[in-house]
DNA sequence: TTTT
DNA sequence: TTTT
């Protein structure tokens, strides 16, 4: 059966990304990216704009050049696909979080791109094309320590679930 | 600031299309898409696979194609952005949802597709290409009734609160 | 019959657009886009690169913008569609060049961007996202002035043949 | 610097897909696919269509699965990146061929597609998903005879000229 | 003809 | 939480 889930986005970063790496030796990033829309209200004529925050997951060597690389404000093309993972709250409730598992990813903005944050590093090494050899999903990493898991639920800890089950890949 | 936010997606529908008339003339139609991403598993050697599926909306002339030719099981591609819902639970939690706004679609599977649905009806009349003139977000339309509002949250009724902010674009 | 005909590129002008008004008012403009490959060779292990032009068209109110804002140098993300044109060089034979009209665009590089061009009018209005209502293909502009039709070919002129047939979208 | 050269095509092909083999054990697959885009003539209202050809390359373990599946008139979903290759037509002049680089594949069309063509074969392995490791361009396979390098120059030869230069990357 |  |  004919299957394609692909998405691209072009943004900037709402933070810094975070780098865990696991006992199994994978590593993951997570960050934020923010797209915004912008249209002419049909009624009142005024300029509309809404945002929309995506969770990227890099992983494995993507995950490494995205925290090396990427800061807070770096604005950047990727290419992906969606993942929603199921995860229970603190009450035992079934939620969902939709994620982007990055495939591909370029740097955009060559000259002191940043916004507020420290991106000079890639200034340094950054720019260029990097991905990970997609198509097929590569191994999860083992998941870190997680009392939490049936528990408590920050978005933090919602994007840590999806290493706990072995089966799912990453 | 340079944004894009594009999905493309092929997969089969959940369900039929469900259709629903806004006092406002607006129009719009919710349906389920799977995409099953197949791997072989790096340490067994066994074939693995794991369905997604996306909450796609349908608006205005788009819906209106998609509850007419469109039935469970029927292969599809579409092209749309991601957009989250904030809406309540019971409890008065903020809850989230991800949604694929359509902005483009194609029917595929030319003779007799659509898995266990009737979906002859597209053989009659199906087939080509379909878009809202999609850049410009289309105008909203007005909400439904729903008491529901801060309060029970079943998908269905998630998917409603979308329409009751008339500020947001569809 | 499902058709999908989608490009999706991020590459830098090899020179500033060209812009050309019809008799009619319709509008368009030219300019070719670099996208480089890199990768490592697998027997010497040495880099290897290999830059993609491609022709870009840009149509209507995208053409004004392109030649407002764009320079050589600019980098600059563009969604459209491929279109080979099929034109007769001096010696009558057929020949064909590949384009890429442009549905979409978004200007990258945010500071000072732009190469050896003078990119600097982008700074003062640009940024932010264009396109025409896409899929439904324009009105293609009448013809200029082109006793060169069925002889000479240099790129350029063959870009104006494509105008010649007024039964051809744009 | 940034790049992106990504195609998406949905479409059907002209013919039987062709399989080369090269010394090298490499392998190539080319065939022709047809999109066709359709609209309606703002000044008569009629409808309209023009139908676009690309020309497919397939290669390495891509190459087999469509020569084994994919017949004339297949339905199918492909990514790639554009390629424009150069070559010399009888006269010594230069002459270009734009290609379509696969390096994602999705056959459609679940059940008896294939217009005129023998589908049947993919009806009994057919279905799925298919790629190669892409982001890394494979090596190349060495070229084939070819004493019509600089002198004749038919679509097909054409096409076995990308493969005469050892440095340019498939 | 661009960019790194 | 970004960017304009």
């Amino acid at each position: 059966m004919a299957s394609v889930n692909k998405v691209i986005l072009i943004g900037n970063l709402g933070r810094d990304p975070e780098l865990r790496t696991f006992p199994s030796g994978g590593q993951v990033a997570n960050v934020s990216l923010a797209t915004t829309e912008t249209w002419k209200d049909r009624q009142t004529g005024e300029r509309r704009e809404l945002t929309e925050w995506h969770n990227l997951v890099f992983s494995d060597r993507l995950a490494e050049v995205a925290a090396q690389y990427l800061r807070k404000g770096s604005p950047v093309y990727i290419e992906g696909r969606i993942r929603t993972r199921k995860w229970q709250d603190q009450s035992g409730q079934d939620r969902y979080t939709t994620e982007i598992r990055v495939d591909n990813m370029q740097m955009l903005g060559g000259r002191g791109e940043g916004g507020g944050g420290n991106y000079g590093a890639a200034e340094a090494g950054g720019q260029g094309s990097y991905g990970n050899s997609a198509p097929a999903p590569a191994r999860q990493p083992a998941a870190p320590a997680s009392a939490a898991q049936r528990s408590a639920a920050p978005p933090a800890a919602a994007f840590d679930n999806g290493f706990e089950d072995d089966d799912i890949p990453f």
